[in-house]
DNA sequence: AACCCTGTCAACCGCATCAGT
DNA sequence: TACTGATGCGGTTGACAGGGT
C-alpha cells in the first residue's frame, strides 16, 4: 500500500511505516536509504513538528540521525534544509523590504551568487530566499531590458577601481581619464556601497591584476555579452576575422604605444562609432557635451550597467553576475577587493559547462569560474608556463620602469598571480571548451530572439563585441530602482564606458614590456587555440592579418576586456 | 472557461569541503 | 594518504497561484 499525500498529512508515520521498505513510493517519490524509503516532496506540519522537537532535544546538526531517532522519514539533508529554511527560529517571513532588496543588490555586486554569504548579512533570511529573489529579479530585468545592477552600483564600483589604480600610480598612461573619473566631475554621488567600502588607504599596495573591483563589474557585465558576442561562433569566425583585419591593424598600433582610447578616438571617428559613441568623438565630452551622456543615455549597454539583460543573451551563457565577487572577508570594502580570488571566484556561473579539468589547486574561489578575467588569467598562466619559469622573474616587467614602488607591488602581485598558476585551467575549462560552450551570437542578430524588447540601436554598426548593442531602456520595473534613478545613473555611466572597455593595454604593452607582451599575446593565443591563436597573435602584434576576428584590447592593469571585432556589412 | 505567462516558493540534486578514521 | 560520512552551497526544477487574454 502506497503512502499517499493525505497519509503524509497526518504527519506521523507509524514505526511500521517507517521501518517498512515501502515498496511503492508516495506521491512525491522517495529514495531508499538503508532499506528505508525516505520521503520526498513537501513537508507536512506533522513532520515539521517532529523535526522541531528533535532539534529542541538534540540541537542542530547530526541531521542524518534525525531520521534514525525521530522516526522522521526524511534524509538528513532534507531535514537540514527544512530546518534552515523554514523551521529555525528568527526566520523572517514575507517579502523583502526595500532595504533588504537594496542590500541584496549590493551584496550580489560584491559576492556574486554567494547566497549563503549574502544571507549572513540579512538576518532572518535564507540563502534560498535570496536566491529565488535574485533569479526572479534577473528574469524581470532581462525581460525589461534593464541592467542587472543599478548603474549606481556599477559606477561606484568603477570609481573604487579607478581610485585603486590611482593609489598605486598604475596605468599612468590613462591618467587623464582616471583623473576625470576621480574628480567625479559628474556629480556622481556615492549613493551606495558606503557601507561596503574599505579603507583603502591602509592597504600597503593594491595588487595589480586582481584589481577587478569596479572594472570587473563592468567587465563581467561585459562578459555576459561577450560570451555571446566575443565568444564568436565558429560560423562567424571568418567574417569576424576579415573585419578585424582592418580594425586591428590600426587599433593595435594605438595599443602598442600606450594606447589611449580617447586619444585614439579623437582621431578615429569610426572607432568611436564602434563603441556607440557619437562622433566626432570628443574626449572631453563628458564635460563639454553633457547632452551626449544625458540624452544618449543608454547608448552603452555596458555603461548602463546593462550587463545582461539587453544582450542577446545566449542560451548557453548564464545571465548572472556581472559581479564583483569578493570573499566574505572582503566585505569591508572595495578597496580590499584587490585579491585574486574574488576575481576568479566571480567567474562563477557565466559558463554553464561543467569543469573539464581536475584542478582544484586554487581553492574554492576558482571553481566554476568562467569569466573573462579568469579566462585570461588562465591563458596567461598557460602561456607563462610555455615561456618557461625563467621568465617568472621578469614578469614584473609589466610595470613601468623606474617606478620602484609599483614594481614592488607588482612583483607581489605577480607572485600571487603565479600562485594561481596551474598548467590546467583553474577554471575547469579549457579555453576551447569555454568558447565552444558559448552559443553563437549571430551578427545578424538572430540570437536576439531572447532579448527583451528593448529599443535598440546599434550605434552605426556593431563592431566590437564589447559594446554589443546599445540599448535604450524603455522601462523600469524594478521596484528598488526607479526609472529616474536608472536614467540618471545611466547617464553618468556612459562617461566611463569606453574607458572600461579600452583603457588598457593588456594586449600590447609598451615595447618596454616586451616579454610580458609576448606572454600576454601568447596567452590569448593559447586561449584561442592553435587555429585562432596564431591569427590572433598576428593581429596582436600588428602583423599581417589574414583573418579578422580577434581579441581587442584587454587590460592588464585595469580591465580585462576582450573585444570582438565583429562584422561590418 | 481555458489557456498562457509569470512570479513565488519549496525542495531536490550534485558537487565541494571538511573532519574523523 | 586515502577513504568516508556529514555538512554546506549553489543550480535547477516543479508545483502552485495570480493575472491577463
Amino acid at each position: 500500500m502506497s503512502r499517499t499525500t493525505s497519509e503524509s498529512e497526518d504527519g506521523m508515520l507509524s514505526n511500521n511505516q517507517i521501518e517498512s521498505p515501502l515498496g511503492e513510493e508516495d506521491n512525491y517519490g522517495g529514495s531508499a536509504s538503508g532499506g528505508v524509503v525516505l520521503k520526498k516532496g513537501p513537508w507536512t506540519s506533522a513532520e515539521d513538528a517532529i523535526l522541531i522537537e528533535y532539534v529542541k532535544k538534540h540541537g542542530e546538526g547530526n541531521w542524518n540521525a534525525v531520521q534514525k531517532h525521530s522516526g522522521l522519514f526524511r534524509c538528513g539533508k532534507s531535514c537540514r534544509l527544512r530546518w534552515a529554511n523554514h523551521l529555525r527560529p528568527n526566520l523572517k517571513k514575507g517579502s523583502f523590504t526595500q532595504e533588504e532588496e537594496q542590500l541584496i543588490i549590493e551584496l550580489h555586486a560584491k559576492m556574486g551568487n554567494k547566497w549563503a554569504r549574502m544571507a549572513a548579512h540579512l538576518p532572518g533570511r535564507t540563502d534560498n530566499e535570496i536566491k529565488n529573489y535574485w533569479n526572479t529579479r534577473i528574469k524581470r530585468r532581462q525581460r525589461a531590458g534593464l541592467p542587472l545592477y543599478p548603474p549606481e552600483v556599477s559606477l561606484q564600483a568603477l570609481q573604487e577601481s579607478q581610485r585603486c589604480l590611482n593609489i598605486n600610480g598604475i596605468d599612468s598612461g590613462n591618467k587623464g581619464l582616471h583623473d576625470t573619473l576621480q574628480t567625479n566631475n559628474y556629480g556622481i554621488p556615492d549613493v551606495m556601497f558606503d557601507n561596503l567600502k574599505a579603507n583603502q588607504s591602509i592597504l600597503p599596495y593594491i595588487p595589480e591584476l586582481p584589481d577587478i573591483t569596479a572594472s570587473s563589474m563592468l567587465m563581467k557585465g561585459l562578459s555576459s555579452s561577450q560570451y555571446g558576442s566575443f565568444m564568436s561562433p565558429t560560423l562567424h569566425r571568418q567574417k569576424h576575422l576579415r573585419e578585424a583585419k582592418t580594425l586591428l591593424s590600426s587599433f593595435s598600433g594605438g595599443m602598442k604605444n600606450e594606447f589611449h582610447l580617447f586619444d585614439q578616438f579623437q582621431h578615429n571617428d569610426k572607432a568611436a562609432q564602434y563603441f556607440g559613441l557619437p562622433f566626432p568623438f570628443d574626449p572631453d565630452a563628458t564635460t563639454k557635451n553633457p547632452e551626449f551622456f544625458g540624452e544618449n543615455q543608454g547608448s552603452h549597454t555596458l555603461a548602463n550597467g546593462d550587463f545582461s539583460a539587453s544582450k542577446p543573451t545566449s542560451e548557453a551563457v548564464k545571465l548572472e553576475l556581472p559581479s564583483l565577487q569578493y570573499s566574505e572577508t572582503d566585505l569591508g570594502g572595495w578597496g580590499a577587493s584587490c585579491s585574486p580570488s574574488p576575481l576568479i571566484d566571480s567567474v562563477d556561473t557565466f559558463i554553464q559547462s561543467p569543469p573539464t579539468g581536475t584542478v582544484d589547486s586554487d581553492g574554492p574561489s576558482l571553481r566554476n569560474s568562467g569569466l573573462l578575467d579568469a579566462l585570461l588569467h588562465e591563458a596567461k598562466t598557460l602561456s607563462s608556463a610555455k615561456n618557461q619559469s625563467s621568465d617568472k622573474s621578469s614578469n614584473s616587467s609589466t610595470i613601468t620602469p623606474g617606478d620602484n614602488a609599483d614594481s614592488a607591488a607588482l612583483n607581489i602581485c605577480e607572485t600571487e598571480w603565479e600562485d594561481y598558476g596551474d598548467p590546467i585551467s583553474p577554471l575547469g575549462h579549457t579555453a576551447t571548451s569555454l568558447f565552444s560552450e558559448c552559443t553563437p551570437i549571430s551578427a545578424s542578430g538572430s540570437s536576439l530572439d531572447e532579448s527583451p524588447p528593448t529599443e535598440t540601436f546599434t550605434g552605426s554598426k556593431r563592431k566590437f563585441g564589447c559594446s554589443a548593442e546599445f540599448n535604450v531602456k524603455s522601462e523600469s520595473i524594478d521596484q528598488t530602482w526607479t526609472a529616474d534613478r536608472e536614467k540618471e545613473s545611466s547617464t553618468r555611466l556612459d562617461i566611463i564606458h569606453p574607458d572600461a572597455l579600452l583603457d588598457s593595454d593588456w594586449l600590447e604593452h609598451d615595447s618596454t614590456y616586451g616579454k610580458d607582451q609576448v606572454i600576454m599575446t601568447d596567452a590569448i593565443a593559447t586561449l584561442l587555440g592553435d587555429d585562432l591563436g596564431s591569427e590572433y597573435k598576428q593581429m596582436a602584434t600588428g602583423a599581417s592579418i589574414s583573418h579578422g576576428w580577434g581579441l581587442g584590447s584587454c587590460t592588464w592593469n585595469n580591465i580585462p576586456a576582450v573585444c570582438q571585432i565583429s562584422e561590418l556589412p
